[in-house]
DNA sequence: ATTAGATTGGGGAAAAGTGGGGAATTGAGG
DNA sequence: CCTCAATTCCCCACTTTTCCCCAATCTAAT
């Protein structure tokens, strides 16, 4: 299970490093996409496998199907970890995820998420403010 | 599985270099055909089998399931790598997706779709204002 | 303080992408 | 039947990017 949150530096290069703790959790290989919030979603391989099946079962009749499909599978990308242990991001999702030179890391159970350090500090300050709310929103949904 | 999105160029003899990543799984043969929203796909020879099998059987009674099986059994063509790793795209098909220098080559899981880079930004750039909507649809679809 | 484990940065080798020349093939016209 | 022109195909060479390895720095724990 991922937990924890990380603050890591990207290279000049376009690679960041994988904090230690998730890296044998990723060992079968990785996989990332856009994901919501402007955020890039790291899936180990296995689960992604779940998610690309369902998303290539929609009815490719339906445009708004297809263009959801078509955003997350050509959005997505495999990963490979280097001998350091880190993984390098195609250009395209560090620009759709604003990624410059310091990015946080978050474990979300069952995948990670990768921030710009600045618009993880935006969100968590405003998603602090709102907790109360938040919290009561979820009691009605039964967590 | 093919995923990613990747920008290539055409050159002037209407040839366009497949990513790497793609040809091992494009090795016993591929076929270009006509796609929808403009672009091209490209099937892995024994994809397409299966896919123009389905065509065919297309009641032929249906004016508009006619066409499209017309148009994609008939614009379908056998593509060949070169020596390094290019194919050649007809020129009917290159103007039928408005292809001029620049290509994106987005994989899709079973196929690849080859489009016009700036038709491809476009879309996307449609889809992404829509992309939330969509992923609350799609959840109560179970994805 | 020393050692071990992690993160960060960079240099060099290898692979991938790009463009173009020229031979081979095809088809039309003389 | 032969010639010429146009197209296709094959190969070579250049450029750019990626990948792999080494080394320095930093943190934490013994």
């Amino acid at each position: 299970m991922f937990i924890g949150e990380y603050s890591h530096n990207l290279d000049n290069k376009g690679r960041l490093a994988v904090p230690a703790k998730f890296r044998q959790l990723l060992k079968g290989g990785a996989v990332v996409t856009r994901g919501l919030d402007n955020c890039l979603s790291l899936y180990p391989k296995k689960e992604w496998g779940e998610l690309a099946k369902k998303l290539a079962g929609l009815p490719l009749s339906q445009p708004e199907a297809r263009a959801f499909a078509r955003l997350m599978l050509a959005g997505a990308m495999d990963v490979e970890f280097d001998s350091q242990g880190r993984i390098t991001l195609p250009e395209y999702l560090r620009k759709f995820s604003s990624l410059k030179h310091k990015a946080v890391i978050a474990g979300l159970y069952d995948r990670l998420e990768i921030w710009d350090e600045e618009l993880w500090n935006r969100y968590k300050t405003g998603a602090e403010k709102k907790t109360d709310a938040i919290a009561e929103t979820l009691g009605s949904l039964g967590v």
